[in-house]
DNA sequence: ATCCCTGCAAACTATTTGCACGGGA
DNA sequence: TCCCGTGCAAATAGTTTGCAGGGAT
């Protein structure tokens, strides 16, 4: 429902495409690159064109329903948008994703605007290293 | 000089493909993209192929003489890798990128080890918003 | 003299776009 | 009924790879 309301508060159409990549993306805990979104979605429904999953991707992206991020040297990954920022974690032994919050990222946020003098709209913070699974190693 | 040591102090070789990749990168002050790099080593020695520049970039990689950055919704981009940990201010208006430095970057990665366990091995940093010059506008 | 690097061309992957039809409002 | 959104297929863009010859050491 919560897609109904964004979609049709801006005056798009509710559609089986839209609902389906909208159910795989917030039925996954983790990041989805979109070959893999193409792949879920297909299990569902095969008849749902990857053309449209990268427009329903799109979209979704401008109604700020879910997030756009470049992690690694291939894909972008795709996840349901936070309501606060967020550090991915990537550990570059087993590849996991994980996420991190703290208010240091806001502090960030002002010394750009007060520092630099740039506007912030949106930071992206990444750290490369070792999970704590695959520290001790 | 720089890149010969790099080069030799690994057991590769001194290449003129390497040679022209690297003046073309140590000679832009900002980010390049690599098919940008591709036309700006044309531009010096049209017999270099495209794919050794995309290899030499690599390589270069692999030496941390450059950085790769995925800053657009396009293609990475390339830099001579700076000392300390550098934030990259992308302005949605003019399309420019700026750095910016601040300790926070480095109290962040304290945070990351202590709050969440994870060895930090690189931070990537990326602020999206509205430079000095498009700010009043 | 050895074998690392390169140029070339082809393959690949991810993503985008034009078009005509069909379904949602 | 209207026209937005879709499926389909082809085009694009960026990047990677196999191979054989040439140059750096």
């Amino acid at each position: 429902v919560e897609l109904e309301r964004a979609l049709r508060d801006h005056g798009h159409r509710v559609t089986r495409p839209r609902q389906v990549v909208w159910d795989v993306l917030t039925g996954s805990d983790r990041h989805l690159s979109a070959p893999e979104i193409i792949e879920l979605v297909h299990e569902r429904d095969p008849s749902i064109n990857a053309s449209s999953t990268y427009r329903v991707l799109t979209l979704l992206a401008e109604l700020s329903l879910v997030r756009e991020s470049r992690l690694g040297d291939d894909a972008s990954t795709w996840e349901p948008r936070h309501a606060d920022s967020v550090i991915h974690l990537v550990c570059d032994a087993c590849g996991v994703v994980t996420h991190h919050h703290t208010p240091i990222v806001d502090e960030l946020a002002r010394d750009l605007d007060r520092g630099a003098g740039f506007d912030v709209g949106a930071i992206d913070v990444r750290a490369n290293g070792r999970c704590p699974g695959c520290r001790g190693g």
